[in-house]
DNA sequence: GCATGATCATGC
DNA sequence: GCATGATCATGC
């Protein structure tokens, strides 16, 4: 099937999630146009197969391979269900795949089948109801998830605690009770089935790998709560983006940081406009403000002088050299930074020196000064090809653009492909070429 | 006051 | 421990 019958293209990440997330806030049925599931033969899993096949199209596959191939990310779906106290709980475990008591004991954890099934999921969590039709379980999230770095270690220890009983031939005396995040659960047609294993004569239950509902719960809550949607009034509801915005920041106009500070209760610290910010769209400091996410929106603070000036030019992430030299910037992180939407929230100094918040606007670079940014980066290309990659492109001379370091110490380097290793450097926006976009954004 | 090098601070 | 956003420091 083509792209456009599909309504995303399977080749890519971003649309497959973006697709997926369109499913948030509805049914199966208001998307898919049969009558009843024709899949009666279980009731179980009967949600997740008709995603599969109404909803992304494709065809069912029981083999090992992802469920979009093409960019190896597995599709799970997953229930979660009201408690007594009116929380969401995951409803039950996560199943990735059926332990083969053969091959797991030849395997690691780095190299290992479940890690493979669950380095990079696209986890699609419904409200699961009893007696509701399956068409008609709402949509909670669509995520793009892979298990969290700091999980790892607990995980690891989960899968060798596992591995380690069917190495020394006791697979049958394997237990939930054993792990904490990652267990391996039975998965049988009935209780009386049982499996050969490798180091005993003892028949053994069929486990699969799985993540335990609790921590699933843990997930979901983060998957879910970790969002936020700016809350609204009731007579904001119509607004667009930039209108909710500006009417929530316009009580706090013209109002000083410490002002600012002071009335949400923060202390002084390095983020602390980024953290006014959040306190003046009432979203918490960790949770991703859905809008942005959606519509690609960096918050960024830009503090501008007395004369309009910015305070400091705004810094992009490190670039890494061997990177710089082989892309060209059509396809460079530079342009991807460059092509990202920002909101910038203007502070202004005032005659005392202090800085009143000022204004916001939505940025980003207009096409037309592209082949500047083009400039800078192709120059910094060159140098770091003459194997002069501690030259910079300075601020004079690129009218959008310059190169400075951007490390934690000037000990803090990364290697290159033409000389010892230099200190960590980005792109930046030039403070003048930011003042003139800045006026020409907030005079239209 | 500005350009540029250098470093801090926070969060993951 | 590091990436990243934010800011400081120095010399002209």
């Amino acid at each position: 099937m083509s792209k456009d019958e599909l309504g995303y293209d399977p080749t890519n990440v971003t649309s497959i999630v973006e697709y997926a997330q369109r499913l948030v806030g509805h049914t199966l049925r208001d998307f898919v146009y049969v009558e009843e599931l024709t899949d009666t033969r279980r009731r179980r899993g009967s949600f997740g197969n008709a995603v599969e096949e109404y909803y992304f199209k494709y065809g069912l596959n029981s083999d090992s391979s992802p469920d979009f191939a093409e960019v190896g990310l597995e599709l799970k779906t997953t229930p979660v269900k009201k408690n007594s106290r009116g929380e969401l709980v995951s409803k039950e475990r996560l199943v990735f795949t059926m332990i083969d008591y053969d091959g797991v004991v030849k395997e690691d954890f780095e190299h290992s089948q479940f890690l493979k099934k669950a380095r990079d999921v696209l986890l699609i969590t419904y409200l699961y109801e009893p007696g509701k039709n399956a068409l008609d379980y709402v949509i909670e999230a669509a995520a793009r998830w892979g298990l969290p770095e700091e999980d790892i270690p607990q995980i690891r220890r989960d899968w060798e605690t596992v591995v380690e009983k069917v190495r020394s031939g006791h697979a049958e005396d394997i237990s939930g009770g054993d792990t904490l995040y990652l267990e391996a659960c039975t998965k049988a047609a009935d209780s009386t089935v049982r499996r050969s294993q490798p180091f005993s004569d003892v028949p053994a239950k069929p486990r699969a790998w799985a993540l335990k509902a609790s921590y699933m719960t843990a997930i979901q809550r983060k998957i879910i709560d970790g969002m936020r949607q700016i809350p609204r009034s009731e007579d904001e509801r119509e607004l667009d983006l930039l209108c909710l915005l500006r009417a929530r920041f316009a009580p706090y106009v013209g109002l000083t940081e410490k002002e600012l500070a002071g009335r949400f209760g923060l202390s002084r610290s390095k983020n602390l406009c980024a953290r006014i910010t959040r306190r003046i769209l009432g979203v918490g400091d960790d949770e991703k403000i859905e809008e942005f996410e959606k519509a690609g929106i960096k918050p960024k603070t830009l503090r501008l002088r007395a004369n309009g000036r910015p305070k400091e030019a705004v810094s992009f992430p490190a670039f890494d050299y061997f990177e710089l030299v082989e892309r060209p910037f059509e396809n460079s992180d530079c342009l991807g930074y460059l092509s990202q939407k920002y909101l910038f929230v203007i502070y202004r100094e005032d005659e005392a020196g202090e800085y009143r918040l000022r204004d916001i606007c939505f940025w980003q670079m207009p096409e037309r000064d592209l082949d500047d940014a083009r400039a800078c980066y192709e120059q910094m290309q060159e140098n770091v090809r003459q194997g002069r990659a501690d030259i910079s492109v300075k601020s004079s001379e690129n009218r959008c653009c310059h190169v400075r370091p951007h490390g934690q110490t000037k000990k803090d380097t990364k290697p290159q492909p033409f000389g010892p290793p230099v200190v960590k450097k980005c792109f930046w926006l030039n403070q003048g070429y930011l003042q003139g976009e800045i006026e020409r954004v907030l005079k239209s």
